[in-house]
DNA sequence: CCCTGATTCGC
DNA sequence: GCGAATCAGG
C-alpha cells in the first residue's frame, strides 16, 4: 500500500476526527498503526486537540431527551444502530414484516462511519473502540435503519418465556 | 494485558 | 519517505 491523495485525505480526516491510529490504520486497510502515526508525524499533523478515547472520562449525565431506541445514538445525521452483540445475536426465522431484500454485504467489503447515510445499513459489526469496528454498510430498507438481514434481527419479536408470548412488537 | 501516541533509525 | 521496533504512558 502506498500513501496517494485519496488515503492521504482520508488519513487526514479521520486523525482530525480524532480516531485512534490503529482505527485509521483499520479504515484504510493493508497498513499498521506505527504507518499512520509515522504518515501523521511527517504530515505534521502531530498533537490533537483531544483524544476521545485517552481524554478525560467526561461524565455523561445529561441528556434532555430520550434516545429513540435503546442504545441507539447520533452520528451526524444518521442514526446509528442500537449495539448487539454477536454472541446475543439470535438465530431468526424468517417472520419478519420487513421485506427481504437480497443485499447483504460480505464481511471484507464492510464500510466505516464515514460511508453511512441514511440509505446504507447502520448494524455495528465488532466491538466500538476495537481497530476492526464498522458498519454492515448493507443496502438499509426503506424506512428502517438495517439491511434486511439485520431488520430481522432487530425487530425479531421478543418473546416472554414464563408465558410463551410476545410482550414487544413484531 | 489491553490500548494509546512519540520517537528512532535502517531501509 | 516509509514503517517496524521501541519507548513511555493510561
Amino acid at each position: 500500500m502506498s500513501w496517494n491523495e485519496e488515503r492521504i485525505e482520508l488519513l487526514k480526516k479521520l486523525w482530525a476526527d480524532g480516531l485512534s491510529a490503529s482505527q485509521i490504520a483499520a479504515e484504510l486497510g493493508g497498513i499498521t498503526r506505527n504507518a499512520v502515526i509515522g504518515k501523521v508525524h511527517r504530515l505534521g499533523l502531530s498533537g490533537r486537540a483531544k483524544t476521545p478515547s485517552a481524554a478525560v472520562p467526561r461524565s455523561r449525565k445529561q441528556r434532555t431527551q430520550t434516545p429513540p431506541r435503546q442504545g441507539g445514538f447520533v452520528h451526524g445525521n444518521v442514526v446509528l444502530a442500537p449495539r448487539v452483540a454477536p454472541e446475543e445475536m439470535p438465530e431468526v426465522e424468517p417472520e419478519c414484516a420487513v421485506e427481504p431484500v437480497e443485499n447483504v454485504v460480505p464481511i471484507g467489503q464492510r464500510c466505516t462511519i464515514l460511508d453511512l447515510t441514511e440509505a446504507t445499513c447502520r448494524w455495528p459489526l465488532g466491538e466500538p473502540g476495537r481497530a476492526d469496528f464498522s458498519y454492515c454498510g448493507g443496502r438499509a430498507t426503506p424506512g428502517l435503519p438495517y439491511c434486511s438481514f439485520h431488520a430481522r434481527i432487530a425487530y425479531q419479536p421478543v418473546v416472554d418465556r414464563r408465558r410463551d408470548r410476545r410482550v414487544v412488537g413484531g
